[in-house]
DNA sequence: TTAGCCTTGATC
DNA sequence: GATCAAGGCTAA
């Protein structure tokens, strides 16, 4: 054969995470879920699903819910029409070509991502031991009182948050803030290739793909074949801009209505708040997404607390890519404020933070990055498997891997005029942390000189990564 | 019902 | 003839 076959085998299954023992209705999958999705679709089965359908599925946990392991089969991308109605054996399908291009594609990837060093060692680690290895609670013991609510959005300044519950909260914030749309059933990912036989790739989605146009965003090219579906499926998790901003904006309009009218908060304290704010609606998105969900809540929180300033500061920095103005920046809120009136007011130090970031902002125009990619840069900041004391290592570094793989291949078939753009996207992930980095030195320097408000998530998030250092 | 192993047969 | 992705079988 052309290709190693062997190495597809190390690979492992999308659904349960079980090894591979081969492509199987379309995809690499382990034996088990080979066989579960041929009995479910031989004997038309349908399953309920006694949690609220999102039930995590992993080697140990497929068997509880056969209902969302059928979903998860679907939306990676198993293909009902490989499944033989007639039941005939032995022989090949109409898959055949499309196994062997995947093969030739995932051993292209193979040799690029050698070449690049593989996986993200672009960097120092991003944290420290000292940083992790501290014993979670939930919430910071001594900084946060218990007795809160279970995480709520609506929470004021006086009703501390904590990332333990808010990542608990089930359900809490999904009323508000429906950013997933649910598992439909019969609904398939499409999948990087090419089909005769099947529909056009994003209208098999079963859900819309809202481009957001803003000025100076960049075009993101259409899906089509060559957008690998991990890729659409982490552009699918990515929240409703305007739903987040319209929640902020209201949050502060009450926050502000709550004060006297000789109790206008300073410009920092705003910034803090939306800060704060946005750190909610991101620990909202991360537990909606794909993989994260199916962490526990310990490790959820790990990786949380590792990555939030960094998530924070790409947020920010996404915003300004799309914004296109250089002379302004846009707030989450939709405000737009011009950067000279901030430098006249800013220190020195945030001046330099802001213009760090103007710079991160111009190297990814340069570029023009698209929303996807984006997205994947999220995912590759959330899943660090470096962070100490995870109970599931060896999932976050698959999912890194996955994710990895997913935006190389993207770049490669999208912008194939642009060989060294993985190498550009992956190089501003080391400039964000060091970035994000300082801002959190800032905030620490501000929050002791007590010009932070105090009881937010944004402290909660500090005090975590500093408890032990 | 699950999942590991076996058999089959078109394609290379 | 070798490969490998279908379906089949069966112990747990």
């Amino acid at each position: 054969m052309d290709f190693p076959h062997e190495e597809d085998l190390e690979e492992l299954c999308p659904v349960c995470g079980d090894k591979v023992s081969g492509y199987h209705y379309g995809l690499l999958t382990c034996e088990s879920c080979k066989g579960f999705f041929k009995r479910t679709v031989q004997n038309n089965k349908t399953y309920t699903c006694s949690q609220n359908q999102d039930c995590g599925i992993d080697k140990t946990q497929r068997k509880r819910c056969p209902f969302c392991r059928f979903q998860k089969c679907l939306s990676v991308g198993m293909r009902l029409e490989a499944v033989r109605a007639d039941r005939m054996r032995g022989g090949r399908n109409k898959f055949g070509p499309m196994y062997k291009r995947d093969r030739a594609l995932k051993q292209q990837k193979r040799a690029l991502l050698r070449a690049h060093g593989f996986k993200l060692e672009t960097g120092p680690p991003l944290v420290t031991p000292a940083q992790t290895e501290y014993p979670y609670s939930g919430s910071i013991p001594g900084l946060l009182p218990p007795s809160l609510s279970p995480g709520d959005y609506d929470c004021s300044p006086l009703c501390p948050p904590s990332l333990g519950v808010a990542l608990q909260s089930y359900g809490q914030f999904s009323a508000q803030y429906q950013y997933g749309a649910p598992a439909l059933p019969g609904r398939s990912i499409k999948t990087e290739y090419p089909e005769p036989y099947s529909s056009s790739p994003d209208s098999s989605l079963g859900y819309p793909y809202p481009e957001v146009c803003l000025p100076g965003s960049p075009q993101t090219p259409p899906a089509g074949p060559g957008a690998p579906a991990l890729v659409l499926e982490l552009v699918r998790c990515d929240p409703d801009e305007l739903q987040v901003q319209g929640k902020i904006s209201a949050y502060l309009q009450q926050e502000q209505s709550g004060r006297g009218k000789t109790d206008k908060p300073r410009p920092f304290t705003l910034l803090c708040l939306m800060a704060d704010q946005t750190l909610f609606s991101i620990v909202e998105w991360a537990r909606s997404c794909v993989f994260f969900k199916e962490l526990k809540v310990g490790d959820q929180m790990r990786l949380l607390h590792n990555c939030w300033s960094e998530l924070l500061v790409l947020d920010h920095i996404f915003r300004q890519v799309h914004h296109g103005k250089e002379s302004s920046i846009l707030l989450v809120t939709g405000q737009e404020i011009e950067v000279s009136s901030i430098l006249d007011q800013a220190g020195l130090t945030f001046a330099d933070l802001l213009q760090r970031g103007q710079e991160l902002v111009r190297k990814l125009q340069a570029i023009q990055v698209d929303r996807r990619e984006m997205a994947c840069l999220k995912f590759l900041v959330l899943f660090n498997p470096n962070v100490k004391l995870l109970e599931n290592q060896a999932f976050v570094e698959s999912v890194e891997e996955q994710v990895n793989s997913a935006l190389l291949e993207y770049t490669l078939c999208m912008y194939p005029q642009h060989v060294d753009r993985f190498s550009q996207l992956l190089l501003r992930l080391p400039e964000l942390r060091s970035l994000s980095s300082q801002a959190e030195d800032f905030l620490c320097y501000k929050h002791l000189s007590g010009e932070v408000p105090c009881n937010n998530l944004l402290i909660e998030m500090l005090h975590a990564k500093r408890a032990t250092v």
